[in-house]
RNA sequence: GCCCCGGUGGCGGAAUCGGUAGACGCAACGGACUUAAAAUCCGUUGACCGUGAGGUCGUGCCGGUUCGAGUCCGGCCCGGGGCACCA
């Protein structure tokens, strides 16, 4: 064994060792119980992120954990090839987005495996090989013949310049990122797929979710909204019947059926019939139409947007009175949200109420305040106005509770046929249909004879030709005549391909269920899928708390429906991993944008007037800077640290290490030189410590019966830390809480300092439990430590070690004493000590003599081995 | 704006079920080793009072429950994630 730690020949062993032995090659095997371990995959942008290096090695220190307790492991790697980076990449350097995503994936692939996480590379798949995508197409044509995708139109941001449509991250500021045109909204047929129909499912299910983060079932419980309320129609006034030319009702949603006495206004979407109609006829009314029409379709920007509204001069009528009630257009109803209408009570809804104040409409106050917190409803808003109460100034329903009056409503509703009892979610239907090219075609052709054509399954994969350039200005499959052209599947005449591709988020939507039949061309999935799902632990961004997880868990289902999988939730466990952070600085120049400065290059100087942040140019300048906190690693922000620098510096170990220990997995970690420097040094002094260990020659059996007390409590120590590593990986999931443990515990071997034959067995026993408790977070320092050990096995095959028992047992504890909850001193007792023995002895004790004095005391509470408090 | 999460020493964090606040690491300071530096090793380090023993205060802010609150409850302030075409 060398005496200096060398990590770069190290993980060349160990890293060698774990591919000759095709060591995380998995295998179905029903006699064992299996681990299928699931991170999420890469974008492929270039370089791996520190962001992916948490993530993978929380992912591995579980697989490796597991695999050695015993279960079959399945742990793969793959791509998430097609998306957006590829084309404005594409744009910048006019490479093909193909060839952009395919270096980059060989790239990545190889700082994957410089990291030595124990992937099985045999199941890497990419969502941009036709042999994955076919099965997008495949599922995408089974759907569409279920009824579950459909057609209709939708919303997208559209730049009037580039005549192409945005993602929302390309509208800067309400206009085209490399136009600078202020961006439209345009309504254009699209893909949708019916996830609304399975909104209770989805939110049932999450009760079963038992190894999911509380917030994120919450977080999707919100986001399906389900509200039961009653659907209301106001029948149209005769200046509505006169302009549409035919009878009807506006219909709306509410929640507050108890409030329909107190409607003074309907406010509708600018893309409603009605608002339409009455457009048409009034100038200045479609002038406010357009302008609602501009703007963006993202919600928080409608939410924070101000509140602005135009009267049609239309009306309708009450459903009970029959009185007219005027129809404003307002620009904060969306037409894509339930009906494109909400009925405006001023009285009891605080955004009905500022619309109203601010457009002098009528007030009018239906419930009284249950717990008389007013008695007339007048500015300002109080919260209590929208609270539930009794009604008031409500014809027959007057003076009934909440629950009541909706009810008798709903059913008098019902009985005039003007609405009824219903249940909305906030959960739309899933848009999938985009204008873009690097993605998966949508496999319709277009035929002036016989319509929308899907493309036989024979004909599948559509294959998506690779050698296209995007250059900003709409999607180049729709310029390319040898993708568009084709002939109709069904009668042969010519026709045109579709050349909408899907979301990205289809890909992602069941990648996991290929790993286990990745090379099978024949079928989407097969017999191998049940084994392996569902997920046992999937490990990711809180990011992607909502949307992945949520489309994931419908796509799953729809597969269980058609019959193709056996469950219907994909992932038993979740594990959500917070965000690396580092410090941003930038430096703002007399013309032009912010400059920002790697952290790297910036030095904290501390001065008079306090700290001073200076950076250094490349060409050796120097410059003072803004310190603006932490903020996610981003380009943008020029704050990210390439992982490759750090591996190559200080090994994979030491990077793990750090991910592991600097922060627990779930909160945001923050970026540090030192701290890697720390970790480092840890190894290191490791490595320095079973040398010495090692080259004193072999240690001696151990001989439990022969120990010395201070020999007993290191050996109690060991097992400790044994049983806390388990339970800290296994159970609790926080890594930083194990490693500061078997720090503890080196610390503690290092102390003893004991030479004799069974002072080295202790210290060999303990060096044995620090190199296996370590090695799923430090797998190859670990792999050569066990060897230098006096192992010929592999540690990675080794079975994970349960604690001695009788190591543990002790005959006293020592428990803490309070006087009136104030710490006071300490008493050690038996452990079978009984509440007498223990009260005798805090009462004894020193301190608390002093503190109760004569006192009696009132009180005395005792937690078993812990605490004694007493209350004077 | 709405939904969710977080806030503890100079810093990252620990305290697992309401029971010793600050484990472990970083940084800083002092010392050993060295011609010197690096590396390594040893020690100190929440604030305040006290020579000391010891005491008082202290987990974003205000209030509450409890023998006991970082942990539970109510109200705020600040930071982060998501908001449906970034992935």
């Amino acid at each position: 064994m060398d005496e200096r730690y060398e990590p770069a020949a190290i993980e060349r062993a160990a890293q060698g060792f774990w591919n000759q032995h095709r060591s995380f090659e998995a295998a179905e095997d029903p006699k064992r119980d299996k681990f299928y371990c699931l991170s999420m995959f890469p974008y492929p942008s270039g370089r791996l992120h520190m962001g992916h290096v948490r993530n993978y090695t929380i992912g591995d220190v579980l697989s490796r954990f597991a695999r050695m307790q015993g279960r079959n492991v399945l742990q793969p790697m793959g791509w998430d090839a097609f998306g957006l980076p590829a084309e404005n990449a594409a744009m910048q350097n006019g490479v093909a987005p193909a060839k952009w995503t395919r270096d980059n994936i060989a790239y990545m692939k190889k700082q994957l495996q410089a990291l030595g996480f124990a992937i099985d590379w045999r199941r890497e798949i990419a969502t941009c090989d036709p042999a994955y995508y076919r099965w997008n197409q495949w599922l995408f044509l089974r759907m569409r013949e279920a009824g579950i995708a459909y057609k209709k139109t939708g919303v997208v941001n559209w730049d009037p310049v580039d005549q192409t449509v945005l993602a929302n991250e390309q509208v800067i500021e309400g206009r085209g990122w490399r136009t600078g045109a202020l961006v439209e909204k345009r309504e254009i047929p699209m893909y949708y797929l019916n996830i609304t129909k399975y909104a209770d499912e989805l939110l049932g299910d999450l009760d079963g979710l038992g190894g999911w983060p509380e917030r994120v079932k919450v977080m999707q419980a919100n986001w399906i909204g389900r509200s039961e309320g009653a659907e209301v129609g106001f029948p149209y006034g005769d200046d509505v019947r006169a302009l549409l030319g035919a009878d009807g009702a506006l219909k709306v949603f509410t929640t507050r059926a108890d409030t329909l006495f107190g409607v003074t206004f309907m406010a509708i979407a600018a893309e409603h019939p009605v608002a339409l109609a009455a457009g048409a006829r009034d100038p200045q009314l479609q002038a406010f139409i357009d302008e609602c029409r501009r703007g963006s379709t993202m919600e928080a920007d409608v939410a924070t947007m101000e509140k602005k509204g135009r009267r049609t001069g239309l009306h309708v009528r009450h459903p009970f009175t029959g009185e007219p009630v005027e129809v404003w257009v307002a620009n904060y109803v969306l037409m894509g949200y339930g009906e494109g209408a909400v009925m405006g009570v001023p009285a009891h809804d605080e955004r009905d109420f500022a619309f109203a104040t601010q457009n002098g409409i009528p007030i009018r106050m239906v419930v009284r305040s249950a717990s008389g917190a007013y008695d007339e409803v007048v500015a300002p808003w109080i919260e209590a106005y929208g609270e539930h109460g009794v009604t008031v100034n409500s014809g027959e329903f007057s003076g009934l509770g909440y629950r009541e009056a909706v009810d008798a409503i709903a059913k008098a509703l019902e009985a005039r046929g003007l609405g009824r009892k219903r249940i909305q979610f906030r959960l739309r239907d899933w848009g999938i249909s985009r204008q873009r090219y690097w993605g998966c075609p949508i496999p319709l052709v277009h035929c002036e004879a016989c319509g929308e054509v899907p493309v036989p399954d024979s004909q599948l994969p559509v294959v998506l030709p690779e050698d296209l350039v995007p250059d900003g200005s709409g999607n180049p499959l729709a310029k390319s005549a040898a993708f568009r052209d084709c002939a109709c599947p069904a009668c042969g005449k010519p026709a045109r391909r579709e050349t909408d591709t899907m979301d990205t988020f289809v890909d992602s939507s069941w990648y996991f269920l290929r790993y286990a039949c990745a090379d099978n061309g024949g079928a989407m999935v097969d017999e191998r899928v049940k084994y392996w799902l569902p997920v046992d632990q999937y490990i990711g961004g809180i990011e992607h708390a909502i949307l992945h997880l949520l489309y994931s868990r419908f796509w799953t289902k729809v597969m269980r429906d058609l019959k193709l999988v056996g469950v219907g939730e994909p992932f038993a466990n979740l594990l959500t991993q917070g965000m690396v952070l580092n410090h941003i600085y930038w430096q703002q120049p007399a013309e032009g944008r912010r400059l920002y400065f790697n952290p790297n290059d910036v030095d904290v100087e501390e001065g008079d007037g306090g700290k001073r942040y200076v950076a250094t140019r490349d060409d050796g300048t120097r410059l003072e800077v803004v310190y603006d906190g932490l903020g996610t690693m981003s380009k943008s922000k020029n704050n990210g640290v390439d992982p490759q620098g750090l591996v190559e510096k200080y090994g994979a170990d030491t990077a793990r290490l750090f991910m592991m220990f600097t922060a627990p997995p779930e909160q945001s970690l923050e970026w540090s030189d030192e701290g890697v420097q720390g970790s480092f040094r840890f190894i290191r002094r490791l490595w320095k410590a079973v040398h010495d260990h090692v080259a004193a020659g072999p240690a001696p059996r151990l001989d439990v019966a022969a120990l010395t007390p201070p020999q007993r409590a290191l050996r109690r120590a060991v097992h400790q830390t044994l049983a806390k590593v388990t339970d800290d990986i296994g159970r609790r999931r926080t890594f930083n809480t194990a490693i500061a443990a078997v720090m503890e515990l080196l610390n503690a071997i290092g102390r003893s300092e004991d030479g004799s034959p069974q002072g080295r067995a202790v210290a060999h026993e303990a060096f044995e439990v620090v190199t296996v408790a370590l090695s799923p977070i430090v797998p190859h320092v670990c792999h050569v430590l066990w060897q230098a050990l006096g192992h010929s096995t592999a540690l990675v095959d080794e079975r994970w070690p349960s604690p001695d028992p009788a190591a543990l047992a002790q005959d006293s504890v020592t428990m803490v004493v309070q006087v009136n909850g104030k710490l006071r001193g300490q008493v050690s007792v038996p452990v079978d000590a009984g509440e007498e023995a223990i009260r005798a002895a805090a009462l004894a004790e020193e301190s608390v003599q002093r503190f109760v004095g004569g006192a009696t005391p009132r009180k005395i509470v005792i937690v078993p081995r812990k605490l004694v408090n007493v209350v004077v």
